[in-house]
DNA sequence: TATATTAATGCAACTAAGTTGCATTAATAA
DNA sequence: TTATTAATGCAACTTAGTTGCATTAATATA
């Protein structure tokens, strides 16, 4: 089920991802609209919006979940975000990278998608 | 704190990660080990031998936290397994890859770590 | 523009992963 | 053999994420 009606909490989502290009863990997301909208929808929504393959999704290093935008110009068929991700461990900012990772070849194994992320600094807590 | 006792618990869940190489699923240890000792033991150890090198985790594609043998041979210094997982989508067994993914260096982020999980089907599930 | 349809939402209750405090047990040192 | 304290069991908890169902609101159609 995608997305199929453009309801207000469903612009607001979209607008903030419209402004960054930050994976925001759903936890984030449910707490920055704690007061716009239930938990539940804040869930749906992404759901949908990722069906849609408006957004992208996986799984940090501690087990939880981000979203964020999808690219059109690295995954124009809307298959899989192959790129690899950022996540700085001093203040959780994660980000995509524009850095595509090749599938290695492993044999009798067949290899679908991938996940490739990165963990340290980022600029600010670097510098 | 690491392991400065070898309990019967201990010596169980050394026992099953030596006799494979398998990524096994804190919930799938838990659940094996269930008759035999409390989950928050499972946990406690697996936290301890984790401190002590003698196993790595990581988080799944689904956000679960798996445990796997650390590789000396990879990993003399005890430092990071920066190698890659592979995990089935079909059985879900999951395994430590001899294929260790170089760090790209990006400017202004300092990396520390990595995290590479390759998924697909498995020798089993694909022939 | 008014009305019908049904996708989307809110809410409450739930499941499941993982954690914490504390009393008890058992591995090791003395 | 006894003393010390790391490790365990248990119960209760926190948090991420899900489900069912009644209600609301976006869109299509008349």
């Amino acid at each position: 089920m995608a997305i199929s009606r453009k309801t207000k909490s469903v612009k607001m989502i979209l607008d903030l991802f419209g402004e960054t290009n930050n994976a925001i863990s759903v936890v984030d997301l449910v707490s920055t609209f704690r007061n716009k909208m239930n938990k539940t929808t804040v869930y749906r929504i992404l759901n949908r919006l990722e069906e849609s393959g408006i957004l992208h999704s996986f799984s940090d290093k501690d087990g939880l979940k981000r979203y964020a935008k999808s690219n059109q110009k690295i995954d124009p068929d809307n298959k899989n975000d192959l790129h690899s991700h950022f996540l700085c461990d001093d203040c959780g900012v994660s980000t995509c990278l524009p850095l595509e990772i090749p599938i290695p070849t492993i044999p009798d194994y067949k290899i679908n998608t991938s996940q490739h992320l990165l963990i340290g600094q980022c600029d600010n807590c670097h510098n």
